[in-house]
RNA sequence: GGGGGGGUAGCCCAAUUGGCAGAGGCAAGGGACUUAAAAUCCCUCAAGUGCGGGUUCGAGUCCCGCCCUCCCUACCA
């Protein structure tokens, strides 16, 4: 077998792990389960099975944790490492309905895909492991953790405003709508009210925050879910109408300006306009209303820059200012750039402090009071900006300005002359004694809008009687299994497709009383939030999940997926967990120890002179970096974006497995650069790293049609070449130390540091050195590093092989090379023992360079150990 | 507007965290082997690190001010 037939290779071994078992890991318990060995759980973001399979961008986040799953169990870890599916949800569901399928039957469909292509790839998954958030054994558990959620009191039903999406026939959840469109299939969605199952996510808002503190995670996704969470401290002023019963309150994070607060506004959605508008202003305001109503939220956000509103007719009071002092009567205005979903959906208004206020301001021409001083007017308007002082006009006649900056308080009676902090902290006590205000915090955070009028997700585990009472099915007759409907379409009314199921639908108690199951299903994220804790004891058919598997495998240490799931999947997961934690069901209150964000794999798309996009296959490179479009003939230009259909650059592994194998593209993936980094499939480039095996397949077999299986000399027990062997300590050292970074990349290329050493000094290794290169190879090109293995006589895996060592006396030379600057510039190289004194080093780096110092003045000489000399000279 | 990355040979990327700008790969050029080609092997080539200042004996790395680019977010009171 001369060649390096890696189809021929990566079949066998994979039929060989898979019939060996070869990565499951026993958890305790279990047969051959060693608890004396530490233990790691390496997590990817478990796929949702897709009918259009992988592409090459899968493979880099699941080469990184297998190379280092590998890598653990040679160095004694307990890995456990799984994989599943995330395979409830909208994709399947519509695609069912644009064909007809069932999604049962196409989500079984796509999993057999992906397992296969998973499988091709080599991953080292305990396979025993695998789950699918849709079977039966799995959800039911999704069920009753939704049990300890609701008798927590974290589960309620509400009448809420929600996104409704029409073409999908659901509500969906905030993040799931982008400016007005569904994320999924981008369709218009509408704000309407409905029933909902609410999980309240915000009780937890303060954990959630602080706990972040800990966790080791990329600086942006803790950035975001501190966006998300959007904690934000204040106080909360209550305000009379004036002529009216009526209160409202306001939450502000400026109490110290309340002496310029100039009007109040409502949102369209506040309860109090109804009550509060003036006959003579009701029409006005009853068509912004309609009007807001039908805006989408990126009509009246984003690209609303004028500030539209309505006046009510009514006055709000101002309680710093005394009864008869105009300046206590405040205008109450509808308006939309204030959310109902924010704060308490009313502010009061300080044009002085703030700008959406101060444009209000003018263009409806309200006064405008001062109540923080600037430092300083700068006439620069960047300078007057870059200090807080945004706005300068001229309005009802006088000089009127915006400051958002840090300045004292003017204006203000007894808070003149205080900075903010204690202006604020001023404000709120007196509010507090008057009894129309106190501190607040307030979060941006909403409650997790957590029911779907879905076909394709888990039912609840809830009945309603016809009395109205709800109750929970009892644990015992869980799960509420999904009834096999026929027609799962959505329906025209709104109402979820479940209610079709008649059969299913009604359920009678031992007492005789008639209940009517939930018809709402989760949303697909419901299966994601647990599925990790599954993995540590996915067969268990009394619980879902044993204390004692819990407590040996969580937390997750490293956990890989992409970073569109930092807010999300990540905040949502972590919500269940600290409640799970609260329950004492499990041990950590963070579920996620580590977390990486891999790099996306961009793709080569090309676009003509009227930026048209071209396909790929449709472009040819006729000379160096000039790409022409085969049609037309015309030029194109080149660019890198994401891989979409719509680009037609979608590269699938199948096509690159076939031509250079599974090997080459786990090499490829991971030497590409950092895990983190994002950087376009070039496939130029594989034939790099696919050079580099054959390399080393040369190492091992001879080329020669007849030859043998292996070099003889692999045979003998001999001592190899000191100079391999010295490549060989550093290629272990390197490798080792950027394994524990996850910097595959330069591991990488450390190994082909030392194949490239051993090539040139004749390709003969010793045993002893084949053996050891081999092993270091093998966490990425696992299954040419099996079949030396085995080629090298070994009968069993390598998989649980101690990883080889290296000696650090074999790092170091005896001789140092260094060189002579001279003010900084290199002049000159000398040679000195690895030993040698300071001075000895200094000396010979003078006698070096001794005439380049004629006639200048050697001020200072600078050794640094084992680096360079640098003489610092000067005229003398 | 705000937040988080990133700009180093033609390209993808390294650089012991202040110490010789180059580990590795691609591409390019030359040579060896070959009847020839492929494959393989050997050799060569290149940037002074986005721009402008500063600190330092010494800056890709630290500080200040800009430019470009990718991702996220955006009237949040």
């Amino acid at each position: 077998m001369p060649r390096y037939d890696f189809t021929d290779i990566e079949s066998r071994w994979q039929h060989y792990w898979d019939e060996n078992r070869t990565f499951h890991a026993p958890g305790p318990g279990e047969e051959g389960f060693d608890p004396k060995q530490p233990k790691f759980y390496v997590l990817d973001m478990f796929p949702y099975p897709s009918g259009a399979g992988l592409h090459v961008g899968h493979p880099k986040g699941y080469t990184a944790t297998d190379v280092l799953s590998r890598f653990l169990r040679m160095r004694g870890y307990n890995v456990l490492h799984p994989i599943g599916w995330d395979s409830f949800g909208l994709p399947a569901e519509q695609y069912a309905i644009q064909t007809g399928t069932h999604p049962a039957e196409t989500t079984a469909a796509n999993i057999v895909n992906f397992t296969s292509q998973l499988k091709a790839l080599g991953f080292s998954y305990d396979w025993q492991r695998e789950l699918a958030t849709t079977d039966v054994d799995y959800y039911r558990w999704t069920q009753w953790i939704f049990t300890k959620l609701y008798e927590r009191g974290l589960a309620y039903q509400a009448e809420v405003p929600v996104w409704w999406c029409e073409a999908l026939g659901t509500v969906l959840a905030n993040e799931e709508v982008i400016d007005g469109r569904s994320e999924r299939g981008d369709h218009p969605c509408v704000r309407r009210p409905l029933r909902q199952w609410m999980l309240k996510i915000t009780a937890y808002a303060e954990r959630l925050l602080a706990d972040l503190e800990d966790l080791d995670w990329p600086e942006s996704v803790k950035a975001m879910q501190r966006e998300w969470i959007g904690r934000s401290e204040g106080g909360e002023i209550d305000f009379q109408v004036e002529g009216h019963s009526q209160t409202f309150t306001v939450f502000t994070t400026r109490p110290d300006t309340l002496f310029g607060a100039t009007f109040c506004t409502l949102s369209p959605e506040h309860p109090l306009v109804e009550k509060v508008t003036g006959s003579e202003q009701r029409a006005a305001v009853e068509a912004y209303r309609l009007e807001a109503s039908r805006k989408s939220d990126l009509e009246r956000t984003a690209l609303a820059k004028d500030k539209s509103g309505v006046f009510t007719g009514a006055f709000a009071l101002n309680p710093v200012y005394p009864e008869g002092d105009p300046r206590r009567r405040m205008p109450i205005y509808v308006a939309d750039y204030v959310l109902m979903s924010y704060g308490t959906g009313a502010i009061m208004a300080v044009p002085g402090g703030d700008e959406r206020d101060f444009d209000f301001a003018v263009e409806h021409d309200l006064p405008i009071v001062q109540i923080v001083e600037p430092p300083s007017f700068p006439k620069d308007p960047a300078e007057a900006e870059k200090i807080g002082l945004v706005r300068q006009t001229e309005h009802q006649g006088q000089a009127a300005y915006c400051f958002t900056g840090v300045g004292r308080a003017i204006h203000s009676d007894f808070l003149n002359g205080l900075a903010k902090a204690e202006a604020v902290k001023a404000m709120i006590e007196w509010l507090q004694a008057q009894d129309c205000g106190r501190p607040r915090v307030t979060y941006r955070l909403r409650d997790w809008l957590f029911s779907r009028q879905r076909y394709w997700g888990e039912p609840f585990p809830v009945l309603h009687g016809e009395d109205g009472e709800v109750k929970l099915v009892d644990e015992s007759d869980l799960p509420v299994s999904l009834p096999a409907l026929d027609d799962f379409k959505p329906t025209s009314s709104g109402d979820p497709p479940l209610a079709r199921a008649t059969d299913w639908l009604e359920v009678v108690d031992a007492d005789g009383k008639v209940w009517k199951r939930e018809t709402n299903s989760m949303p697909q994220w419901a299966g994601s939030c647990w599925y990790y804790l599954r993995f540590c004891d996915p067969k268990n058919q009394d619980q879902a999940w044993s204390q004692k598997a819990e407590n040996y495998w969580m937390p997750v240490d490293f956990y890989v997926g992409g970073a569109e799931h930092a807010v999300l999947h990540l905040l949502y997961a972590r919500f269940w967990h600290k409640v799970l934690f609260d329950c004492g069901l499990v041990s950590t209150s963070e579920p996620f120890q580590k977390l990486v964000n891999q790099g996306m794999v961009q793709s080569f798309a090309f676009k003509d002179r009227r930026g048209a996009l071209i396909p790929v296959d449709r472009v040819e490179e006729r000379e160096e970096g000039h790409y022409f479009d085969q049609e037309s003939g015309e030029p194109v230009e080149r660019l890198i974006a994401k891989m979409s259909k719509s680009l037609r650059n979608v590269v699938t592994p199948d096509s690159v497995i076939q031509e250079f194998g599974a090997d080459t593209i786990r090499l490829y993936s991971a030497f590409m650069g950092p895990v983190t980094a994002s950087a376009p499939w070039n496939p130029r480039d594989l034939p790099g790293v696919h050079r580099f095996l054959q390399r080393t397949w040369r190492l091992f077999v001879p080329e020669e049609e007849d030859g043998p299986p292996l070099h003889p000399w692999l045979l003998e027990q001999k001592d190899g070449d000191e100079e391999v062997e010295r490549a060989l300590h550093k290629a272990i050292a390197k490798t080792t130390e950027d394994l524990e970074q996850l910097a595959l990349n330069t591991a990488i290329a450390a190994m082909m540091e030392f194949v490239n050493v051993a090539t040139r000094k004749g390709g003969r290794l010793s045993r002893s050195q084949a053996e050891r290169f081999t092993l270091l190879l093998s966490p990425f090109a696992s299954h040419l590093a099996e079949e030396l293995w085995s080629k090298l006589g070994h009968n069993d895996t390598l998989a649980y092989e101690p990883w080889p060592e290296f000696d650090p006396a074999m790092l170091v030379e005896d001789t140092l090379d260094l060189p002579v600057q001279i003010n900084g510039k290199v002049r000159a190289r000398i040679q000195v023992p690895r030993q040698a004194s300071r001075e000895q080093v200094e000396e010979t780096a003078m006698a070096e360079v001794g005439e380049r110092l004629e006639g200048l003045q050697v001020r200072k000489v600078v050794v640094v150990p084992g680096r360079l000399v640098n003489l610092v000279v000067a005229k003398s």
